[in-house]
DNA sequence: GTCTGTGAAGCAATTCACAGCT
DNA sequence: AGCTGTGAATTGCTTCACAGAC
């Protein structure tokens, strides 16, 4: 156990780890690796597989107790400090994430936006400091931001990335329908596409019925 | 060639499909896989053994059309139809949602939308048909809607997912944070959660440091 | 020389099956 | 009996390396 967690394991831990809290919260206090193959659908044994690889947690004979395998994987995915974030584009869909209920625990908290378009720097009322995209260099490096959010058009994206990353952010979500490259191997991207995710799912209902 | 493609060749293709029509705007006629490997970091021998599975496309010694190669994806892929979606949730994200760009080339068009607050049902300007959350099996029918969009609070999510399985929906995309399950082998499942999505850059970003 | 297409090799992740604990 | 943890077997993906086309 503990030698190098396949990365396919780190991504069903994050899973996992948002479906204990939902657990915790409706007061379960045990889950067999039974139960969580019911509710996310990844096979027992590859649950059981992949819990092994951080250690022993489980009681042998009656299953995991929820709040201590949460605690167990916010420990050896090093989640156990807040980072901070922050988000370029506050059109539609940016303004609309930042207001979305995704920052429980203390895990991320969204300290800056930015936007190219000085109106909605003024207009926009949210509790986050907003800043035009020019000083994004600046405000990263003085904030110690970690983690951005791209939610601008497509054409400007990868030159979004790309300043994010000089300015020192190590991880990156991206919105627009691009394909962001980075450009330092320091740097992590997830590419949230929705266009993307609904082709995907076409194609493989396109596949099932060959 | 053409035997079964497998799941991750699936996915970069909807990737290099998005570079492709990206490509194509600019006015780019030919690439390369190494060009290939340049803008989205996946290996072009990758790409090469990718491409190899939906037959021979390339032009030896000297790359791909794009245009040629964006439609034998698209043909081989089964996305050559426009396939109808909905969305379940109009808060601020969901209609910041049906707002963001995504729509290219008749791929997919978003034909109604449900809330299940009255309100915004009434209220929202938008140029889709609105609905109430309890009329979700009968127009899904009536309109062949073949895609789901969930944009609801985390409690609901799994109960919009079943509601929209029940009614014929094939696949579904949940921004919700919250882990949802495929209750029919025919339905596909993408989960887009954006606090997942940070938490797994995190991740990354404390097992490098290691 | 340049770049694709592909069998073969190598590697990584999943699945199996069972020992061991309660 | 019930359920975890894990080496071993298996599957499946990726990488290699080179033949073949231009």
């Amino acid at each position: 156990m503990n030698k190098k967690i396949p990365q396919p394991t780190v991504i069903r831990f994050c899973s996992i780890y948002q479906l204990l809290c939902n657990l915790e919260k409706e007061g379960v206090k045990k889950v067999s690796s039974a139960e969580l193959e019911e509710k996310t659908g990844v096979p027992s044994h590859t649950i059981r597989k992949d819990i092994s690889f951080i250690g022993e947690v489980g009681n042998t004979g009656s299953g995991y107790e929820v709040a201590k395998l949460k605690q167990h994987i916010l420990n050896n995915l090093g989640l156990n400090r807040e980072r901070k974030a922050c988000i370029v584009g506050l059109g539609r869909l940016g303004s609309g994430i930042i207001q979305w209920p995704l920052l429980a625990e203390g895990e991320f908290r969204i300290v800056a936006g930015f936007d190219s378009n000085i109106n909605t720097v003024e207009t926009i009322k949210t509790s986050i400091s907003v800043f035009p995209s020019h000083e994004i260099a600046d405000v990263v490096k003085r904030m110690g931001i970690e983690l951005g959010i791209i939610a601008v058009p497509p054409a400007r994206a990868q030159e979004v990335a790309d300043r994010l990353m000089e300015a020192g952010v190590k991880g990156i979500v991206n919105f627009a329908p691009a394909i962001i490259k980075s450009r330092r191997d320091d740097c992590f991207i997830r590419n949230m596409d929705i266009g993307g995710e609904l082709r995907i799912l076409s194609a493989m209902m396109g596949m099932r019925s060959q």
